[in-house]
RNA sequence: GCCCAGAUGGUGGAAUUGGUAGACACGAGGGACUUAAAAUCCCUUGACCAGUGAUGGUCGUACGGGUUCGAUUCCCGUUCCGGGCACCA
């Protein structure tokens, strides 16, 4: 009987759903397993060949792991709030929930396919209003919450108001915006007003006056990991600086527990780095400096406190307020001047753009150390956002301070012994300091005790400086973190509203009890003539206080009724508790309920991809800690084991039109140069020069174009002149590019799947190459695994005539020890390559055992049943056929992952190679379990050994168990 | 510039973490079956040298050194590719 994999593909999939065969309920008397993949959005380009890459891996651990006896949930659902359905709205007027609704058809449709074991009924949407009332809960809890620095713990702020009342400010060390101090007495006596914002530096969650990345041709802000290289990572449209009140999360309060975590969880070493780098955590000091005749005091932040000693000028950064404090009267134009300059550059030309640029600001500070004054300058090259804004400049060791040190003409005084720093500065931390101090005046006395660090190490000079600095008061020592507070609104409409009204400009939160605010519908999905976001269009968005609803705008009197806040939130928001959510997906009294998150505790097994290293997988995390606080979470870290899918690249192709014509040009015919202004090749075409274009993947065959069909493709090329080259061909060049719907190198699934079937497609994703490595996607090896997929069907020799269906002809005859060493070296491999993530290795076993049974002619339960159970991970739905098959009325979900044993896999005989000097000669069989002395004694007396020897000496036989004898000789 | 991960045939990639390098697959070449095609099956396939031949020899895991009886694997240096961070003090 055939392999007709179309048939028995859309019968396994209608009896899944029919029996319910994935669907998982908490089950204490089993462990449990929690696998997940990001979710997708749903974009209008639906799925392509790389989305299923994942999947597939994960959902092979996921029934690797159900085989085992394990209780495995492994839900789905849909990143449904974004841009793109935004963007659509905008241009077409149809409703982003429309869009939405139909592309997660499509990809269900898609998913649907490829046999997953999904447990269907936990889907959740981020945009439904059971799904987003449990975000702007936690948005909620978030703004009633503050951070103690000293507990790293979330508490509720009502503690806070309490002891503000009580003590104000006090001692109390919790994480906040500005370090401000009042007093109880200064606290009871402000207005609500007052107290609110005041509260805001505190609140987890919050509305800050902050410097903010404003995409003005998406009209939104964006966070900071949703700008590369100063332009917006959807669209790629500039970025701008810009002050602006945003709704904000204090992400950085939790740095240092987001850094410890990284610790406890099994992530790749590069994204921990990756996340390590983000975070950014420096060691320094920060010490006081005195601006001198002046009554002003800055301080400055540092890493290397060992070079005080160094010291010739301080810097402050253009924004800081400072600058306006010390200018004096006869900088004051230039310092203006330069502000004013500094305030026209874009982030991306101060980015790209690192000439030295500063201005003397006439004030001189007092290091505190030498007692030298020192000039302050203003340059850009100091950033208002890190640090405090200012910084102690040494040009001899740090090689920012020193292009800027030799610009202005300023002196380099060197600390380090042997340090050549006429050409350029000494940064690294090694070596022995020098010159501190120069000379034994050269050093301020506090408390009879002046500073010295001659003769010591960088290191250790790091930390007497500290030591000195906190002792006399100086300064203190200081953490930073380059993790900034993540912005949490957006100009957008289609995302989670905020539960939130204003009552005299100051916020507040709608009743728990009243939750979700649903979105409310818009007639234009543009922001408002007066330049309100798109929410500024809703006519029934103002809050009735008294009866608790949404009513229409027309009755706001801010006396009842209140306007509702038109920002939203962004795309991050709906994916940072949602593998919470698929816990317990339809509890509408609970995030999750406490019986579900005790079961289920986090992910085990997470798997997606690593372009979300600072940006999703840091918000969950800290999403997550906060939860874990309120005890909501049960487990500090989310996900505990991370597995990062490569990309699946597509082959994109151009042809090449010739500039200001219609006629493209073979690419082989062109004539190539190299332009060294552009930096890239350019082509040309007797003396023409020509533009390249994409043209669709499916239009190219190899690199040869079909004209005709491309002629159909668009109308740009119908009528389009082809120049072939002397073989009538069109080649067109290609490139390996990330796969995207505007490159016009998209694979989808569907056609593969059409072809081959699901468990081809599935089977090959996995043999392309190794689950974490971006590879191209290249459909030539795929017969190979189809072909395998045929011989493995093969092997179970099909029903007589008459039988109904499949009815395998099996014999319960003893397997030889042959057909036992081929299976349990497959159970072996497999299990262990299941366990490591290298599913790419275990289809090479598959077929090597396949093969080696066809060769035994192998027709025995005792070893095909075995197998069918192995592939069932990998070809779910022909190990299903072939399980029913075999006469099981259960599915193959069911049964047990087989244990190898090793004593099958022990030879009787073992070949040994036989080697001089590491040089392999011969080879001898010996019985396995002979020992280190029998073998040695035959190796000498064994008959090729004058041979080889000559008239060499043995020096000593080295025996490697089971491998090889090496004999050593002169 | 700093940090991280890599480099193995024509191609994707294996190699028990120091023990026969190139599994398996693709591609290519040859053959069988067939009127033919498709499908299927079999053989060859890292390079070079010697031999009609079975076979034998030399070189070979980016490059140059080192440790070792033995190195794709460990150590030092160099080159190249990918990723992250970046006037972060």
């Amino acid at each position: 009987m055939e392999y007709n994999f179309r048939e028995i593909e859309q019968k396994w999939h209608q009896r899944w759903v029919a029996q319910q065969t994935y669907k998982v309920t908490e089950d204490p008397n089993r462990p449990k397993f929690y696998v997940l993949n990001m979710f997708p959005y749903p974009s209008g380009a639906g799925l392509h060949v790389g989305h299923p890459l994942g999947y597939i891996a994960s959902d092979i651990y996921a029934r690797y792991k159900r085989l085992q006896g394990f209780n495995v949930l492994n839900p789905m659902g849909y990143d449904a709030y974004g841009l793109p359905a935004e963007q659509y709205a905008i241009q077409t007027g149809q409703h982003p929930a429309v869009t939405t609704e139909a592309n997660i058809a499509r990809y269900r449709e898609q998913l649907d396919k490829i046999g997953f074991s999904f447990d269907w009924s936990r889907e959740v949407r981020t945009c439904e209003p059971s799904y987003y009332h449990w975000t702007q809960w936690a948005f909620q809890k978030m703004f009633d919450s503050f951070f103690c620095n000293k507990t790293q713990k979330a508490m509720p702020i009502s503690v806070l108001i309490e002891h503000f009342s009580k003590e104000g400010t006090g001692d109390w060390d919790v994480a906040c915006t500005e370090e401000i101090s009042f007093t109880a007495e200064e606290w009871n006596s402000w207005d609500a007003k007052k107290q609110s914002d005041v509260l805001m530096n505190y609140r987890l969650a919050f509305m800050g006056e902050t410097m903010v990345n404003w995409c003005p041709a998406l009209g939104t802000v964006l966070a900071n990991d949703e700008v590369v290289n100063g332009v917006s990572e959807r669209g790629g449209f500039p970025v701008e600086q810009k002050k602006m009140r945003q709704w904000c999360l204090r992400v950085s309060a939790y740095s240092q527990r987001l850094l410890d975590g990284l610790e406890t969880i099994q992530w790749s070493e590069s994204i921990k780095e990756t996340q390590k780098n983000w975070i950014g955590r420096s060691e320094g000091a920060e010490v006081q400096i005195k601006v001198a005749d002046k009554d002003v005091t800055f301080t400055i932040f540092t890493t290397r406190a060992d070079t005080m000693f160094g010291v010739t000028f301080f810097v402050l950064a253009p924004e800081s307020e400072l600058v306006d404090m010390i200018t004096t009267p006869d900088q004051r134009e230039d310092v203006d001047a330069y502000i004013k300059y500094v305030k026209g550059r874009t982030e991306r030309e101060r980015m790209i753009d690192h000439t030295v640029t500063g201005v003397f600001s006439g004030a001189y500070g007092i290091n505190p150390i030498t007692g030298d004054k020192c000039p302050i300058y203003v340059a850009e090259y100091v950033l208002a956002g890190y640090g405090t804004g200012a910084i102690m400049a040494v040009p001899a060791h740090d090689s920012r301070d020193y292009a800027f040190a030799k610009h202005f003409d300023l002196p380099i005084i060197p600390l380090v012994e042997g340090a050549d720093v006429s050409q350029e500065s000494y940064d690294a931390k090694e070596g022995i300091v020098m010159n501190s101090p120069i000379s034994p005046d050269k050093s301020v006395e506090y408390d009879g005790e002046s500073l010295n660090l001659n003769g010591m190490t960088i290191k250790e000079a790091i930390a007497a400086t500290k030591v000195f600095v906190k002792a006399h008061h100086l300064g203190r020592v200081k953490v930073n973190y380059r993790l900034r507070d993540a912005i949490f609104s957006r100009q957008r409409y289609w995302g989670e509203p905020f539960p939130v009204y204003y009552k005299d400009g100051i916020p507040q939160m709608i009743p728990e009890e009243c939750l979700p605010l649903q979105l409310p519908d818009v007639d234009k999905f543009l922001p408002t003539e007066t330049g309100e976001p798109p929410l500024g269009n809703a006519t029934k968005w103002a809050w009735d206080e008294q009866n608790k609803k949404v009513v229409e705008n027309s009755l706001i009197d801010n006396v009842t009724v209140f306007p509702i806040e038109l920002y939203t939130m962004p795309g991050f928001a709906g994916s940072s508790a949602y593998y919470l959510r698929y816990m317990d997906p339809h509890n509408d009294e609970a995030l999750v309920s406490e019986q579900a998150a005790a079961y289920w505790q986090n992910v085990d097994l997470y798997v997606g991809g690593s372009e979300h290293a600072t940006g999703h997988l840091i918000y969950s995390r800290f999403w997550n800690k906060f939860l874990f606080d309120l005890g909501i979470s049960k487990k500090e870290e989310p996900f505990q084991k991370l597995i990062n899918q490569g990309m699946i690249q597509g082959w994109s192709s151009f042809v090449y039109r010739l500039r200001g014509t219609n006629k493209f040009v073979s690419f082989d015919l062109l004539e190539e140069r190299y332009d060294d202004a552009k930096k890239k090749n350019l082509y040309s075409y007797k003396g023409t020069e020509a533009d390249p274009v994409y043209a669709d993947i499916s239009m190219v065959n190899g690199n040869v174009l079909d004209v005709e069909k491309i002629r159909q493709w668009t109308a740009e090329f119908r009528d389009a002149e082809f120049i072939l080259n002397d073989r009538g061909q069109y080649i067109v060049s290609q490139a390996i590019e990330k796969m995207s719907k505007s490159k016009y190198n998209v694979v989808n699934p569907d056609d593969i799947c059409e072809y081959y079937g699901a468990d081809t497609l599935r089977l090959y994703e996995m043999f392309l190459g190794p689950i974490e490595q971006s590879k191209p996607w290249d459909v030539a090896g795929i017969d190979g695994c189809f072909r395998f997929l045929k011989k493995f069907w093969n092997l179970y020799r099909p029903a007589q005539k008459g039988e109904e269906g499949l009815r395998l002809d099996l014999t319960d005859d003893e397997p030889t020890k042959a057909e036992l060493k081929s299976l349990h070296k497959l159970i072996k491999k497999v299990t262990e390559d299941i366990e490591a993530f290298s599913y790419n290795t275990s289809i090479p076993a598959f077929m090597i055992a396949t093969n080696e049974l066809t060769q035994l002619k192998c027709q025995k339960r005792a070893i095909l049943e075995p197998m069918v159970v192995l592939i069932a991970p990998f070809a779910p739905h022909i190990a299903e056929e072939l399980w029913e098959g075999m006469g099981h009325e259960t599915s193959v979900c069911d049964a047990r992952w087989p244990m190898f044993e090793e004593k099958y896999l022990v030879e009787d005989t073992v070949k040994m190679m036989v080697a001089f000097n590491g040089k392999t000669r011969f080879s001898i069989d010996f019985p396995a379990d002979a020992d280190n002395a029998s073998i040695e004694a035959t190796v000498r007396s064994h008959e090729l050994m004058p041979k080889y020897l000559e008239d060499k000496q043995i020096m000593k036989i080295i025996i490697v168990p089971k491998r090889m004898i090496n004999i050593v000789c002169k």
